[in-house]
DNA sequence: CCAAAAGTGTTGGCTGTACACCCATGA
DNA sequence: TCATGGGTGTACAGCCAACACTTTTGG
């Protein structure tokens, strides 16, 4: 097919006028991994069913209605597109806008990033699917490159925040919780180092009633929580000082 | 001045079309700070000839043109309103879309970070003003929002990263380099740490020529210079673990 | 039915590195 | 005034050992 762009929009006084889509990068991760099968980190997608690129897969997006913000028009996409209610967390991730990246017309995309935890996961459209960021496929538009940038913004983040805790059910074992930093940062982890490191930091607490033994036996595991419900930076990096207190 | 919203722009499917902005926040920081004065972290604002907010300081920004990219559209900007030539680093901060952020017609606007050597600093200009960022005035729109976000993520990444090197000139004394960091980071640095991490990490060397010995006598500072000449993530941080290879 | 073994989870100790913060010394 | 080194303390990585509690296995 043809690829025609349509000529701008533009006001009285000449100022050009653009097509603005929000885009959603929604991931998640777990669960436990086993040595075989590490832990995944996966990415919601769906099959495009109009040009361009119809049949590839592509993430959530849709524009921007008039009366709405970025954020509410994200919500609504993902509610309407995939019948996903809720983020646990939503932060902007950055602006797409190349000038060919759209071939009909010249379209201004801003990206979040979006977590759920593992168990929340239940896309109700057909031509929805987790994916793991490790294999994958060919994807419309830019659309690879934003998943690239939300990745590493979320492994950017889960060492000196507590985001972990927009991955993590409500109450969970180190176990789990392992899985879920091994996923998003795609190495093993030190359950040692994890527990002190976080129980320090005053991340985590113990629940205080014990989980189930697993299905070959072993102690059983604690279960934990976080002590915070939504999201904040932990431990600002202390190199060049703790910076307790800035005067601007 | 009665404040009409104009009609939002609709193509054929009835898909709104919006302004689109960039918007820079151009930094610099120094000099060296004394006891009484600290070294100031400072922006370059300008005052608005046009309604809305006439009159008022604002960062210089303006319509992104249809065959341009954001970062052109900037550079342009900047050099139309201010007479700034280059940035010596420049990235997407974040981008702004409240409906009611410009009364009189919806505009989107993407804020960027821009870095400048405080000696590059010669707003030709008369408007254009470099102001501390500790006593900003009232500015248009939500500038000031988009002020707080830069300064943020110039604190952040000074810790971990080398961007410090495009706030420096080539070569300069640690009183110098320690000034930058105060005026960054909002708070006293210890010399003797800075130049030891610094040089621990490999991000500045000893040009090996003694500078001039300061007005009132003293030992003549040596002189560094960074040793990579663009941004780089120097130092992931390395909480749960130095993570030197993620598969993913 | 009971004891031992094997599996799993939790905690502490040890060494090494990187840094903060302070002080002393020397150019 | 600037440069450098030393000393102490904290936080963390990475490893290993000890211990706690479970199910399974073998008498």
């Amino acid at each position: 097919m043809p690829h025609v762009m349509r000529a701008p929009f533009r006001d009285q006084r000449g100022v050009a006028k653009y097509r603005h889509e929000v885009l959603g990068v929604v991931l998640r991760a777990g669960p436990v991994g086993s040595p075989g099968r590490p832990a995944e980190l996966q990415v919601l997608v769906r099959r495009r069913d109009r040009e361009p690129f119809a049949g590839k897969f592509a993430l959530p997006s849709g524009p921007v209605e008039v009366t709405e913000t970025m954020e509410e028009a994200l919500a609504r996409h993902l509610r309407e597109q995939l019948g996903l209610e809720t983020l646990r967390h939503c932060e902007q991730l950055a602006t797409l806008s190349d000038p060919g990246r759209d071939p009909f017309e010249r379209t201004i995309a801003t990206a979040y990033l979006g977590l759920v935890p593992w168990e929340d996961a239940r896309p109700r459209e057909s031509g929805a699917r987790w994916t793991a960021v490790a294999e994958l496929p060919d994807l419309a538009f830019d659309h690879h490159l934003v998943v690239g940038q939300a990745v590493d913004r979320l492994r950017g983040k889960v060492s000196y925040t507590n985001i972990a805790l927009a991955l993590a059910p409500p109450e969970f074992t180190m176990a789990t919780l392992r899985g879920i930093y091994e996923a998003v940062l795609g190495r093993e982890i030190d359950v040692t180092n994890l527990s002190r490191v976080l129980r320090r930091r005053g991340q985590i607490a113990r629940v205080g009633t014990l989980g189930e033994a697993g299905a070959r036996g072993g102690r059983p595991p604690s279960t934990w929580r976080f002590t915070e419900d939504s999201y904040r930076v932990t431990d600002p990096f202390a190199v060049l000082g703790p910076g307790r207190n800035p005067t601007v």
